[in-house]
DNA sequence: TGCAAAATAGCACGATCGTTCTTTTTACTC
DNA sequence: GAGTAAAAAGAACGATCGTGCTATTTTGCA
């Protein structure tokens, strides 16, 4: 089914540049969880990329490097480094772990609500949620796209694949809302989208830099009259 | 009139760190149009913010650095420096042009509007038409927002202060078309300019980002939207 | 035209960056 | 427990960064 996996596509993401030494063919997939013990390497590596998660909200993919990673980690810069092959792949591998923890914090969770106007309700819901608290934080999806809009190559690639494979399950959400008939069928899904999106952008500017507090109200305010503007029939709130 | 000036909250911007050496007391205001000769040192000033800025608006206010900012004006990067004392006079000078130009292209004209709904679609619509040219450049108000939304310090004063002056006029403006009885009167100001701001970064990140090609028409057709959601009486388009 | 001041260049500094190479330590298997 | 491969550390590299200091060139005015 269409909907069942978010990340179907952002699997075509090749990893590029094999950083010809290839001493560390780590395998990009999370091993087993019942596995008898995690092999050190991959022990570290998962905890390195906690720490650049963390570090990639606040300060941005490009704020991102090694020596303040090694430090916050309590490693040497090297040894860091040996773990991703590059910078680059660090950046890579960031972007698919926030994608990981982003697809089982919003998407998964959404779906067992029914399909139809209650499941765009339940995408929109986590997903304004976890980006009110990003507010102390930072959204990497909304950061990269500002740091990457002009910088061709492999991170742009891989960033834009996660935001697309997102909104692409957002617009297959609200496409099912109108065949179902809980939204008009004539209207236009991507216009749709696009404005959601748009209240989630400006959830994060106006609360995360301008500090105004009152955004969070306005954006679900703004979302209903969204849902208002498509629905069929008489609406109550 | 609260409608005349756009930059007059900006005004109190402090210039920050008087940087210790002060060789250059450049005043920040531009000199008259019709003075005999531009001293030589303004002249050059102006000629680096103006590369400047095209440099920001590509590669972000961080980005921006004095030695290839010294490359593409072809001068030293001493010779760079001396103009601004220190790398953040530099941002902040850049910012305090950028905001000039945006009120020279956006504000001042749409005063020609009469007030109410006819000067609101006046401001979005210069705006937007901005946003849509900065798809191949980049808007310094959003890509500055996400840079220094975590970084305190005179930067993120100056950038906040001038996107907040912006706000408040266009504000101002949705407030005037209610009082005339354009748009509803007990809406909320500050709801419908959080609705249309958000569309602005819609559009700059599906644009400019994701290389969406229809995001200016839709756009263009969720700004209506927003119009008839809070218009009086009945809607023509 | 000469002279003071402004404007610009040249050079060097300490710091940080990503990356490479070599050595040491740790972890896993027989 | 010994042997081996993986993991981590250490040191060094060239590059770039912002900035300060000093010399040189250019400008504007008497």
């Amino acid at each position: 089914m269409a909907t069942a996996s978010l990340n179907h596509s952002l699997r075509l993401v090749q990893t590029s540049k094999p950083s010809k030494k290839a001493a560390f063919i780590v395998p990009p997939v999370m091993p087993l969880e019942g596995q008898k013990s995690l092999q050190k390497g991959l022990q570290t590596r998962r905890a390195i990329l906690d720490s650049a998660l963390g570090l990639a909200a606040q300060i941005g993919l490009e704020g991102l490097s090694i020596g303040v990673l090694a430090e916050v980690s309590n490693m040497s810069k090297s040894g860091v480094f040996a773990h991703f092959g590059s910078r680059e792949e660090l950046q890579i591998a960031v972007i698919r772990e926030y994608f990981t923890r982003f697809e089982q914090e919003i998407f998964y969770p959404s779906l067992q609500a029914p399909r139809g106007l209650a499941r765009v309700r339940a995408l929109f819901g986590h997903w304004m949620n976890r980006v009110a608290q990003e507010i102390h934080s930072g959204c990497i999806f909304i950061s990269g796209a500002v740091e990457f809009d002009d910088r061709p190559g492999p991170v742009r690639d891989a960033l834009a694949a996660s935001v697309q494979t997102w909104l692409d399950a957002l617009h297959r959400a609200v496409v099912q809302a109108q065949e179902i008939g809980d939204l008009q069928r004539h209207a236009d899904a991507q216009q749709i989208t696009f404005e959601i999106h748009g209240l989630i952008l400006a959830l994060h500017y106006e609360a995360r830099f301008l500090k105004n507090p009152g955004a969070i109200d306005r954006v679900n305010r703004s979302f209903d009259h969204v849902l208002q503007r498509y629905a069929t029939g008489a609406r109550p709130p």
